[in-house]
DNA sequence: ACGCGGAACGAGAATCGTTTTCATTCCCGG
DNA sequence: CCGGGAATGAAAACGATTCTCGTTCCGCGT
């Protein structure tokens, strides 16, 4: 999705919660944007040292509550964020067990379309109301071997 | 797995690492081992008022390093814990995004080994080596409904 | 049996990522 | 141009987890 239009929607999808697409919150969103994975608030702040801690820290909460950001989180000490899926494309995630470091990549359609139907399938069989999956390779990144 | 065997896995697994299978320890896996999926450090002390606080979150650590216990990390605030795959059975997780609860589910051997190849073959196309994955379903759990 | 030495323990203090507070600044509607 | 609620920033508070430290336990050699 281009630029403009990643803003025109996250724009959207705060107006439609009565919230303003304040200046640091664009910045926040620029951030994520330019940045090939889900990123640490530490990183954000690095990138834009415009930002102040409080704000990215209360501004991704209500930019995940509008639906334009999802938290991520792996395993080490850090929560990370990356703009909502429908933002992006479907994609998962490579997660370094050594640095940390999230990468994503993406399977091809037809095992895509094979998960959801098993994923349907255990929901229902569990009386459980599925929204969204999360899968996640863990393993050591091409840095760190 | 039955509870013997588990037992002489997690004696064999701590032996290995130089590691007693102590009372504390032992309470620890029965507690994991009796309920149908990973819980919470304060679940555990509560379902043994016998422990405390400290060992429990050292001693978990420890298990973890010596392979008999996974942590689990869901997106609430709370780590939980369940017995290392190889002392249950492959499954995944179904997380409520309600109260947070998780539970097991499986899927079939066809799809799991479908997923097998497609993840070895995305780790390998990013330099990446995967040892490990998790797949879970976020949603609403029947009690919450 | 006994005693030694290191492992494990328990209670509380410390840590640190995250959340909240509160006074100030900004921005929209009238 | 003003008033009032929203957003901000700095700093304090919070809380799950980790560390500290004195005590207790356990395996082993004598």
């Amino acid at each position: 999705m281009a630029e403009a239009d990643v803003n025109e929607e996250v724009a959207a999808l705060l107006r439609r919660a009565d919230q303003r697409y304040t200046t640091g919150r664009r910045r926040v969103v620029d951030v994520l944007e330019n940045s090939g994975g889900p990123i640490t608030i530490t990183q954000i702040l690095a990138a834009d040292g415009s930002l102040s801690q409080s704000s990215v820290y209360r501004n991704l909460t209500i930019l995940e509550e509008v639906g334009a950001v999802t938290r991520i989180v792996t395993g080490d000490d850090f929560t990370r964020y990356e703009l909502a899926e429908h933002l992006t494309e479907h994609h998962h995630h490579l997660i370094c067990s050594d640095c940390g470091e999230v990468t994503d990549f993406s399977l091809d359609d037809s095992t895509e379309s094979m998960l959801d139907s098993a994923f349907h399938q255990a929901a229902q069989a569990n009386g459980f109301t599925a929204t969204a999956h999360r899968l996640d390779l863990f393993g050591t990144c091409g840095n760190c071997a």
